[in-house]
RNA sequence: GGCCCUGUAGUUCAAUGGAUAGAACGGAAGUUUCCUAAACUUUAAAUUCGGGUUCGAUUCCCGGCGGGGCUACCA
């Protein structure tokens, strides 16, 4: 039973016993007291006042004197406005901080109870390189799994690669047209890099045409659909259905190209999959459910063959399942997908990890899958993130406007190294320890910034702003964990090592005591965050932890305390912070160096 | 047009219906014989507008204004 708890049934007792007023424990409001009140936690008595008859002022006073009275878990109060302010007991603290001393997976709730969630995320196309909006998508994907698992959950990541249609066909084409056999071997370029360079070029090649047949004359509508670039691409991707030996040879070649970019990419992200299925090889599996939901009646067909679903019952519109020449459509391949993957693994949640503008695509999928009757449809997850903006706008990759994922990468790693350099920070260290740990910073830059921010909203990036390495960010957090290691370690050669518990009985400050504090909601954080799908919510905190301990660390001393219970005391308080910080690091896919 | 999301300091972000709306960057002013100054301290600066519900609204409801998205036989 958690402190907040205890107070909720002390209070409720008081209350029935002082106004004969039955509450239910969990409506008392419990919160944290406000930095600038003296206490540790907050009652609101507003909702106690009509029936006690009494100034809210009156309702407190009379509720705190009797907690303190009957309680030895509290150990003052005082009364502002309607807020009740309880001071809790120094030694129960100190017992809070032994026990999540003891605790080696301090963190982890058991939640669930190791049911499989699957968590898609990342789903590329392969004719272009990885960018920004992929970077917020990958670290979303992969920090909610991290908080998943972290619940209790089994949790299965899975990317589904998008390697075939029109679009995959058009960089294809465009190798083909003006390649000249260019490969990332004769080129130096990445594979994925290389392949979206053709794409770029079919781009360019293809609007110079319709310009010219605009200039003769020809509706723009009408240039696009007859321009001989489409025209081909359009022969490719038949070609390529039909297995046309060629086409599907260009096509591995292309692909395993931009596999190879893509694993470079993931691997200096720190994201990875357990599972990754391709659209190449699921595309048809939707269209078996469909003819099933047709013979069910749950789907309907048009004069010209196409088939359809009407949901305006529902408040949506009719949505396409399959074209009139029998192939699908995105939302026809999502339930094959879906299908498969619940013959593969027993999952118990599903949950897609993709941007807000396809809220209306998820709510649609959502509901066919209910109508063709998988009982997991209605309550699938759609984790529906905001767009990465650019200070003037959306970015558009055909105005070459998009942030590439690896050069940011690339951008972040120098700029941590930079400024170790120009602080003189690794003056003594190797070669190897300095790029692991520009890594590290650099990388936990870009990443924190990234999921500090609700995952819901859009988030604006400016590239000529370079992202911060003070203030509320990753290399802070990061600075403060290195900074408590190296004092750990400097105890250890003093032959102090904090793995042993701590005296309850010293006299330690407000500040100390609301460090422990902070420790101990750590566990309901990450309840929090994975109920709420959201890894700011633990950016947020460890934050506000790392802020408290930095002033901390500032106004007291450790090591050169005289008194050797409150020396021994403030390094296990340091070390289970370092602790916890570590922790929530990890479930943001964000490492912490040992020395910065 | 219809549907959905969104509007907080100059900027980027916080705030289960609760106290004097928090931070960071940027601005101004400080802290280093002392465990790492990527730190700490002080300071100026904000809830788009109008109604409603409530003891109490940045939060919930209605309306106006602004921004974004979806509304493809693309994925």
């Amino acid at each position: 039973m958690n402190l907040e708890s205890s107070i909720q049934a002390i209070v409720k007792d008081a209350v029935l016993q002082l106004y004969a007023l039955e509450t239910e424990p969990a409506l008392i409001q419990i919160q944290k007291t406000k930095k600038e009140f003296e206490g540790d936690l907050t009652v609101v008595t507003f909702p106690f006042v009509k029936a006690a008859k009494k100034s809210p002022e009156g309702v407190g006073q009379e509720i705190g004197e009797l907690l303190q009275k009957n309680n030895s878990l509290i150990a003052g109060f005082n009364v502002i406005k309607g807020f009740l302010n309880l001071s809790i007991n120094k030694s129960y603290w100190l017992q809070v901080l032994n026990e999540i001393a003891q605790t080696s997976d301090y963190g982890c709730n058991k939640v669930v109870d190791g049911d499989i969630m699957m968590v898609e995320y990342s789903s590329p196309n392969t004719n272009k390189p990885l960018h920004l909006g992929h970077i917020r998508n990958n670290l979303l994907g992969f920090s909610i799994a991290e908080i998943q698992k972290a619940n209790g959950w089994e949790v299965v990541k899975t990317n589904i690669v998008n390697d075939r249609g029109i679009h995959i066909c058009k960089s294809m084409l465009a190798w083909k047209l003006f390649g000249n056999g260019e490969t990332p071997e004769s080129s130096g370029m990445k594979g994925d890099h290389l392949v979206g360079k053709y794409y770029v070029k079919f781009d360019k090649a293809y609007k110079a045409e319709i310009k010219t047949l605009m200039a003769d004359g020809m509706a723009e509508d009408e240039a696009k659909k007859s321009a001989p670039l489409m025209l081909e691409a359009q022969k490719m991707l038949l070609a390529w259905e039909s297995h046309d030996p060629e086409v599907v040879g260009l096509w591995k070649m292309m692909n395993s190209w931009v596999y190879e970019g893509f694993d470079a990419t993931y691997q200096q992200m720190g994201v990875d999959f357990d599972k990754i299925y391709y659209e190449s090889e699921t595309y048809l599996e939707g269209k078996g459910k469909v003819e099933e939901g047709l013979a069910k009646g749950v789907f309907y067909k048009r004069e010209d063959g196409s088939v359809w679903a009407d949901l305006t019952a529902d408040g949506l519109d009719e949505k396409l399942l399959l074209r009139a020449d029998g192939t699908s459509v995105y939302m026809t391949q999502d339930i094959g997908t879906a299908r498969l993957r619940y013959e593969d693994y027993n999952i118990k949640k599903m949950v897609y990890v993709v941007g807000n503008e396809q809220n209306y695509h998820f709510q649609v999928l959502s509901l066919l899958l209910d109508k063709l009757g998988f009982e997991w449809g209605k309550d699938l997850v759609h984790f529906s993130y905001g767009m990465v903006e650019l200070p003037e706008g959306k970015m558009k990759s055909r105005e070459g406007t998009v942030v590439d994922a690896d050069d940011l990468m690339a951008e972040m790693i120098d700029t941590a190294r930079e400024t170790a350099r120009e602080l003189g920070k690794l003056d003594h260290s190797s070669h190897e320890e300095i790029e692991a740990i520009a890594r590290m910073v650099g990388l936990g830059a870009l990443k924190y910034f990234i999921l500090k921010v609700d995952p819901r909203k859009n988030m604006t990036f400016n590239p000529k702003e370079s992202i911060d390495f003070n203030g509320n960010t990753g290399p802070f957090i990061q600075y403060t964990h290195a900074r408590i290691k190296s004092v750990l370690r400097k105890a250890e050669e003093l032959g102090i090592i904090p793995d042993k518990p701590v005296s309850e009985s010293i006299v330690i400050s407000e500040k100390e005591s609301y460090l422990i504090q902070l420790l101990s909601a750590f566990p309901s954080v990450v309840r929090e965050s994975g109920a709420a799908f959201s890894p700011a919510v633990i950016a947020n905190y460890v934050y506000d932890l790392v802020k408290e301990y930095n002033q901390f660390y500032h106004d007291f001393s450790i090591l050169r305390e005289e008194n050797e219970d409150i020396k021994y005391f403030r390094l296990l308080l340091s070390a289970n912070i370092a602790k916890v910080v570590k922790t929530a690091m990890s479930l943001l896919g964000i490492e912490v160096p040992e020395r910065m």
